[in-house]
DNA sequence: TGCAACAAACCGACCGGTCGGTCGGTTATT
DNA sequence: AATAACCGACCGACCGGTCGGTTTGTTGCA
């Protein structure tokens, strides 16, 4: 046991409700006393539980960070090349959201529903997927799989494509996810790979 | 002559002002009665001249979105291909932020700030952004210059590639724009010519 | 030039509602 | 009996928006 088991379901319930909560109105429309509505608590008895509303929202979204990277790391793992892993990380982020609207707008949008204290939780999770997409890439780098390249930026860069594909589809309702995901993959290793046809053909 | 022009003026000095506070502290933490001091009007007086605040920042990001996007029309026409053309935009985004922290900031992100009535404004700008890389892109396919390619799909990631770039410069202190930008173009076309050199020597 | 009459522009005290957070007290648990 | 867990009325600050009133500008007329 790590701590008491009480006090500890207790703290998940109320995650829970957070999460649901947070995620359907948002931060600021989310009054702390409708996450007690939920987990049949009172206000007080949050605030037993957690500091203050920012403190549980951040609990909240670390706990969905980490929930991601865990399934980004099965997928890397079992995958065959470096290059494959950085494919398969993409890939599982995007399936992993993909059915889930109401999670996918908590972690990519509702954050910046505060104030610029969100900022620095932001780039902290962002920077931890960045990192993960970019060690597949310089690994891949390393062994001649990939050309050198950027990798840091590559990584940054198609962090934010699935992002911003994400968020498309969260709110303009674009195509699903998955139906983009072929073209985001194609279009992802082609970036990596500079040589070209042209350049045999056009000489 | 479109309108009145003393009345216009102060309409300026409040959007001026705005952006400048919006841009620093964030859309909840700016009260009105801050644009107020820096434009040495009352709260009453801004509320004489945009109805809400809601339409304010609105109004705002708006004026801002329309600059941009006369920059990038200016920068694809004098382009000499539409390849080349899609390149400029990019860059011309990139360029136009790179040195305007703060206004980037608040294109980029503050809306989120709001609660989901950002939604709709955010997709449009970004829509409309989308719209003017993939036209490009489409009229680059329809000539033979590119290969046939998921051009709305296409348009949307790099969007969000841009995008990523430039939160993360803004938020992290990631490397500058500028320097990235070389990176990023070269990412860009790379990844819409799909014919790689492992077709010939891989068989 | 002076002045009345009207409107546009602006002021700022105030209202109304919200909501994060507190705290003295109550109930469960050990 | 002592501590942890929980309750919920209440506080206090904040802020968007309103509104009666004041100033400034404009027009028309003598």
């Amino acid at each position: 046991m790590v701590v008491n088991t009480n006090s500890d379901k207790t703290r998940h319930r109320i995650l829970d409700a957070a999460e649901d909560v947070f995620a359907q109105k948002g931060y600021h429309d989310a009054p702390v006393e409708e996450i007690g509505r939920v987990t049949s608590l009172s206000k007080g008895g949050i605030y037993f539980h957690f500091p203050s509303k920012e403190d549980l929202f951040f609990a909240v979204l670390d706990r969905l960070a980490r929930r991601l990277e865990s399934r980004i790391d099965r997928a890397t793992e079992s995958a065959p090349t470096h290059l494959a892993g950085a494919e398969a990380a993409i890939e599982a982020v995007v399936n992993a959201l993909a059915g889930r609207r109401k999670l996918a707008r908590l972690l990519l949008l509702q954050g910046y529903s505060m104030g610029n204290s969100f900022q620095q939780t932001r780039a902290k999770i962002f920077n931890r997927f960045a990192g993960m997409i970019e060690r597949q890439l310089s690994l891949a780098v390393e062994i001649g799989e990939l050309p050198p390249i950027d990798c840091k930026v590559a990584a940054r860069i198609w962090l934010g494509a699935v992002n911003e594909v994400l968020i498309h589809w969260l709110y303009s309702g674009g195509p699903s996810p998955e139906d983009t995901l072929p073209t985001l993959l194609k279009m992802f290793v082609n970036s990596l790979t500079p040589a070209r046809i042209e350049e045999r053909t056009g000489g």
